[in-house]
DNA sequence: CTGAAAGCGCTAACAT
DNA sequence: ATGTTAGCGCTTTCAG
């Protein structure tokens, strides 16, 4: 019952008694054998139940591990979650297996994964920066030839591949889908911090959209939450407020969940929404939910083989790769302009 | 820019003037070392960006992996996402990284992921077993001390520890919610294969509350369907009946979000609905949906807890947890029972 | 306090 | 077609 050690190559070998250099030329198809030999091998590898130390096998070989290390903010964010699985389902057939960990947008916690992946050798980088955090020790990773590649926002103090969506336009195209249907007090729900790439992408967006026709910018109609509870409180003061805003635009799928269950909750079936990323069930909400909708797979997809392609050899320049957004109108966002209500 | 081959203790060793010994100590913090000697090693660790490898240490110390193998059906689906995270979150602080890939249910796919984690000498496997997969092969690793830990399904052929809701009292729980509001006839839509654990367990307590109630089960009201637009237009066939469903109950989280679309697009309001499992927004729907929830966290926490207490020399005989389930009324399992409508 | 030698499980490079 | 030797990067063991 104790800890019985796993057979090696060793005891197969002795066990068929052949040398441990022709175990592993079966094992591998490496170079020849003789059907006698490679019947012994393969009978003695299922009677002791022998699984090669894969660990073993890549300290010899020397090149980097069959695994491809993942560092996303959240793995219980669904977003994140179609993102990981697109990337899982592009390396699979390559044999890379995910070693993979969230970071809670914590620079520090970030580090951690990075450096515990690195320890491990592994094929592939892949990582969502959290604000704050610095990549310069990436650098001579990257230099002997580790593919990193920065997926959702691009990552400071290292120049590579940056994959991320077309936050601006996307953010412009659903504000002016918004001041097309009459509305001109806008509000934005972004999540935290301020300075995360996404938020001020999408940011910057609305503001272009107003700017364009000529909406000045109401600082009061900007606010922030770290969850979808925050963002269902910033949803509750915006529309309390002295002018408040006759649509809401959300900066992400969270922010989303927070003002639709807020609007829910006050039953205001009156103010215009439209959400950046979309989420489950937005076409069974009342009025359906109208959404500038990313490409999960797509980014994850174009990360992996961004990434494998550099595996391969590729020494071309580093490029940030823009997904494009689609605005998928759905009703919420063509509400018609109604009087402010009395707070 | 070739790939320069990253530098190693000896490297260190080298460049300070020491023993590969003595970096190793340092590192390590393993026997004692001379404040000068430490400050030299660290500096060149530094210096060369020296960062051990972890495969290699591992080879040399024997032990398993400082890893966590994990396989779940879909990395995108945000009921295994937090679970996922909830195991993570409780594996972190000793040290463990995740290992983890997508099975999609199948057998195949399932082993080929147990086995490269077995390859990697992963500390732990926690596995939601795929229908059809038979985990005899497991049984060694197991003696050998590998805790093995199954997930929301118990495994076949493998004795050990088993972490799961409770599926037939939950769904009991749901469906006598349904009938105490006075429906007789509800219509089940699961998932497939039918065969799989949790279907059978939901359905055998559909059929109890049934029984309870003196209500005669009729399989026409009962269908599956393997994705949410498969729940969509079993949502549509039931409702088509000649006799349809005045109540309809979901068997997981992808078949409520069938059944939710599916209603709202055919703006049926009448028919009462409670899920099990949760989803996001669920209080946000018109009606607002009722569910019998899951704890997803604390499955992975129990999971973990398990696991790690194994590792730690726990041989106490394999046990099955069940996770309590929670009824969450919010109307849709109040609705009035109506008359059918003409199809 | 530090180092030299041996060896973890495996495979590359040369034998034979 | 198979075996031998050496060595991947690290740590254990035993000396100093």
């Amino acid at each position: 019952m104790a800890a019985n050690r796993r057979p090696t190559l060793a005891d197969v070998a002795r066990e068929v008694g052949v040398s441990a250099k022709t175990v592993s030329r079966v094992l591998n198809e490496d170079g020849p054998a003789s059907a006698q030999t490679r019947e012994q091998v393969l009978a003695a590898v299922a009677k002791l139940g022998f699984q090669p130390n894969l660990m073993a096998r890549n300290i010899r070989v020397g090149g980097p591990d069959t695994t491809i290390g993942l560092v996303i903010p959240d793995l219980a964010n669904p977003f994140f979650g179609a993102v990981a699985r697109s990337i899982e389902d592009t390396v699979r057939d390559r044999g890379l297996t995910l070693l993979m960990g969230s970071s809670a947008d914590e620079p520090d916690r970030e580090r951690a994964l990075t450096d515990k992946f690195l320890a491990r050798r592994v094929s592939i980088l892949i990582v969502v920066p959290s604000v704050g955090a610095d990549h310069a020790h990436l650098k001579s990773h990257r230099t002997a030839g580790l593919p990193v590649v920065f997926l959702d926002r691009p990552g400071v103090g290292l120049v590579t591949d940056n994959i991320v969506s077309s936050n601006r336009a996307g953010a412009h195209d659903g504000i002016a889908h918004l001041v097309a249907h009459g509305h001109r007090r806008i509000g934005f729900v972004g999540d935290l911090p301020p300075k995360l790439y996404t938020r001020r992408e999408r940011l910057a967006g609305y503001r272009s959209a107003l700017q364009e026709a000529d909406i000045p910018h109401d600082r009061a109609l900007v606010t922030n939450a770290h969850d979808q509870r925050g963002a269902e409180a910033a949803t509750a003061r915006l529309l309390a407020l002295p002018d408040p805003p006759t649509a809401l635009f959300a900066g992400n799928n969270i922010m989303a969940l927070g003002i639709v269950a807020e609007l829910a909750r006050s039953a205001r079936k009156d103010v215009a929404v439209v959400a950046f990323d979309d989420i489950a069930l937005a076409e069974a909400l009342e009025p359906a939910l109208s959404v500038v909708a990313q490409d999960p797979e797509e980014l994850g997809r174009t990360a992996a083989t961004t990434a494998l392609a550099r595996l391969d050899g590729d020494r071309s320049r580093a490029r940030t790769i823009t997904v494009p957004t689609r605005l998928i109108v759905r009703g919420s966002g063509e509400l018609p302009v109604t009087a402010p209500q009395e707070a």
